[in-house]
DNA sequence: GATGCGGCCTCACGTCACGTGAGGGTCAAG
DNA sequence: CTTGACCCTCACGTGACGTGAGGCCGCATC
């Protein structure tokens, strides 16, 4: 028979915690001294074992609760869902992780830049890009609106935005790799972002544009490069779940 | 300048998310209507943007506050600290992941108690971990004998194997269910059934050894797992019925 | 011009799984 | 008989919002 503080040590969890399995009767121990404090027996500890098995996994102590109190209880369902919920939270790791490195590695090359970051962080194409982009849209239309929002942007801004791109692009690359069509939703929703962070970041982007931009991926082979290098067939794919977006925004392409 | 319900659609946060914002701080639209109403203009959406980016990263509130707001900070230091939390919380999700598909596994083979329970119970495991309990037991001790034993076993020896295996399993289930103590005559003759069953299939399993995979029943996640699948609590019981077996053949176990 | 209806506002309390004291009793050792 | 480690019960705090209640705003419709 052992005291909260004994079994805290032993199954690593704090006094405060077993109080509080006790409060919401959890795990009740099914003694206590004269003098009111709690003892744990075998069986309690083995109540809390598999409590604390289950909260390992996930469960909320509620559904702990229920799964332990009715012997009918779906606990294949609840496995089930609770692995697929999980999964989702490793994916979402794995893509924190991933934008978070980028976000180091742009930290440490970035932080002893000046404001030339951006041609840092977009690489070296990008500084051949802006006079075609000039020429190609003149200096008053999206590329100057482009101009002065980030004339601006500090290097912090950079790094963040450069993260964020690169955040995007993998949901679309793995969109695309799931084998999911260019017209599914999956595919619209994920250019769409593509298109509200060009909206957000550089120039009020229509769907009209981003079909032009997606004509240059595939056309251009300093674009095409790039994206096929992520994935083979990347770039057309991207082209068409762009037209098919702006279809499904009520726009008309031809 | 978009309205509550717009910026949340457009950046998938509620509505009461982007009241709490305010409250705090943290992202205060610089506009408002003679109503009240708030506005959120370009540079509200992009802040709004930043901290939602540090947010995915997983990183609180109060945090991404300080992050934002002096320039000092040393964002190197936090980005790297917080990598190194999502991976340890990445790793916790594997290994959670692998043991809920243990659990999942056994729970779906031993509720129908159809065909496939100790076979492969034993087989998979085995293999899977056979480095770890040749370590534990060493090469030459029963782990080896149970692979010699086995080694020249016929489809037909595991068929037959594997039926005992599934009867004495859904006996000790059954004996559980039934709510007889660890300490009863039923469990005890359950459990030795599936000692005398190692004996005559794997290896010589005396009390001793059986009262040592007891043990490991209760406190190997994996084997945990695959108990508490096929019943709430009969990991630990098991174990019990196995002690009180031991007892009862005249072995002193502490 | 009254009426609806969807959207917005501000309180303000609820949630979950505990953390963190305050104030005080208990118990074995010196 | 005191000391110090351990235990108890309130009871409020935490983070990041959720969830109404009660009420104003603005536009369309009858």
């Amino acid at each position: 028979m052992l005291t909260v503080g004994a079994v805290a040590e032993l199954t690593n969890v704090t006094i405060r915690t077993l109080h509080h399995y006790d409060e919401i009767g959890l795990v009740r121990p099914r003694h206590r001294t004269d003098a009111g404090y709690r003892l744990y027996d075998d069986r309690d500890l083995e109540r809390l074992q598999t409590v604390l098995f289950y909260r390992e996994l996930g469960f909320a102590l509620e559904d702990i609760s229920t799964l332990m109190s009715d012997p009918d209880f779906d606990r294949g369902r609840a496995l089930r869902e609770q692995r697929k919920h999980l999964e989702g939270e490793s994916h979402r790791l794995e893509r924190m992780i991933q934008a978070i490195d980028d976000a180091i590695d742009a930290h440490e090359r970035g932080i002893p830049m000046d404001n030339e970051t951006m041609f840092e962080v977009f690489g070296e194409e990008q500084r051949a890009y802006q006079r075609e982009a000039e020429e190609r849209w003149g200096d008053s239309g999206a590329w100057a609106q482009s101009r002065r929002r980030t004339a601006d942007y500090t290097d912090q801004d950079w790094l963040e935005l450069k993260a964020e791109s690169e955040a995007i692009v993998t949901e679309i690359v793995e969109v695309f790799r799931s084998g999911e069509p260019a017209d599914s939703t999956a595919a619209m929703d994920a250019v769409d972002a593509h298109r509200q962070q060009i909206s957000r970041r550089f120039y009020d982007c229509s769907h009209e544009m981003q079909v032009g931009l997606g004509e240059m991926y595939v056309a251009d082979p300093r674009f095409a490069a790039t994206y096929e290098g992520l994935a083979v067939g990347l770039a057309a794919w991207a082209r068409d779940a762009i037209v098919a977006n702006a279809r499904r925004a009520g726009v008309e392409v031809d």
